[in-house]
DNA sequence: GTCTATATGCAGATAGAC
DNA sequence: GTCTATCTGCATATAGAC
């Protein structure tokens, strides 16, 4: 591993969980076991060392749309694919939901350093979506409205862990934890119930 | 509008938009047409004046669910009630879930200091889930999962609105703006079909 | 490339006049 | 109560030795 690898290494760790104005350099270079004036030597700057962190953290949630796209026949088979993707891989990143959500809300310019080469196929999801509302296979929505529903159900418990777990859960954590287990399968089965034509059984 | 009174409007303003770590006493001390040392004469630090605010922000959101409790005889209209004023107070307040997500997860104990004399009625709702799902009027669900998944609809758009109106709406905000102008009845329509029992038409 | 030492700037907080 | 001026500490960033 080289000196630079080490680096972001340890700014990835401290970013994701503190944000750009609450890191501190020292703290990366404490993580990293080197000092603050080598920090600078290969990134010149704090943002400029938080950008790439930031880019990187963002396209490590891109990925999940595009494969899933590939092998599906409808629109249930792909939101089926595409919840068990993101989920699992948000249950490998707690963190990034809302360290992006942050970080975006405090300069929404970011959006356009992500977006440039990361063409993702939502356009193709709205006309499988329209196409399934066409044909009668599930009820009328807006393909705006179930693409927030279904990332809205993913995202949300983690980007607001310590309030669920508190209000809900009583701070129980394990019951917290549990509830987390399977929440995959009951999201998946919610949002497929809740676009289901009415007529079907 | 006494002198306080200014001081904490401003600091509302400021703090809402910036959270603790971005907002600067200056800032807030311009906003209220006053200088630095007015406010620490009156809030000692910017730690003191923040809780304040923070407090309060959160106080705001929570009323919303016991009005709904009263007059209601089942889940569904229950969570119609709830969807409708929450996403009112919300749309009228659209900075205040991304400020609560990020604070509360820069210090997870703020919780403490906001949950005490603040007893939601959650115990009831879960009961009032549980004898739905008993007597067969809505198909099986936990009922910690549907009360998360109702307030991530609700909220998920919000806190995530840069996201959103980028990748979904192609930074179109008369889309967007349209979007949220019918969610209302799109989350509510959702939820109901996602727990409406199979057999029912 | 990596370090120590230092410069620079800024933000929170205080002292003290009015 | 409100102000100006100042202190203090800290965080980013740089200079310069090795």
């Amino acid at each position: 591993m080289t000196t630079e690898e080490i680096i972001l290494s340890s700014a990835r760790k401290v970013f994701r969980s503190k944000g750009l104005e609450g890191a501190r350099m020292q703290e990366i270079a404490d993580e990293a076991g080197i000092n603050k004036a080598l920090l600078h030597y290969y990134f010149r700057s704090k943002e400029k060392l938080f950008e790439k962190i930031f880019i990187e953290a963002f396209a490590d949630l891109l990925p999940a749309v595009r494969v899933s796209l590939n092998q599906v026949e409808n629109l249930s088979q792909f939101l089926t694919f595409f919840i068990s993707r993101y989920f699992d891989l948000i249950t490998e990143l707690p963190y990034l939901p809302q360290f992006i959500l942050q970080e975006i809300n405090r300069n929404p310019d970011l959006m356009r350093k992500v977006t440039g080469n990361n063409e993702l196929p939502i356009a193709q999801v709205k006309m499988l979506i329209h196409r399934d509302v066409e044909r009668g296979l599930i009820r009328p929505i807006e393909a705006e409205q179930l693409m927030v529903n279904t990332i809205a159900l993913i995202i949300f418990p983690f980007a607001a862990r310590p309030i669920v777990q508190s209000l809900i859960f009583d701070n129980d954590q394990a019951a917290f934890e549990n509830f987390l287990s399977h929440r995959k399968e009951v999201i998946t089965r919610f949002v497929l119930d809740a676009i289901k034509p009415q007529n079907s059984l």
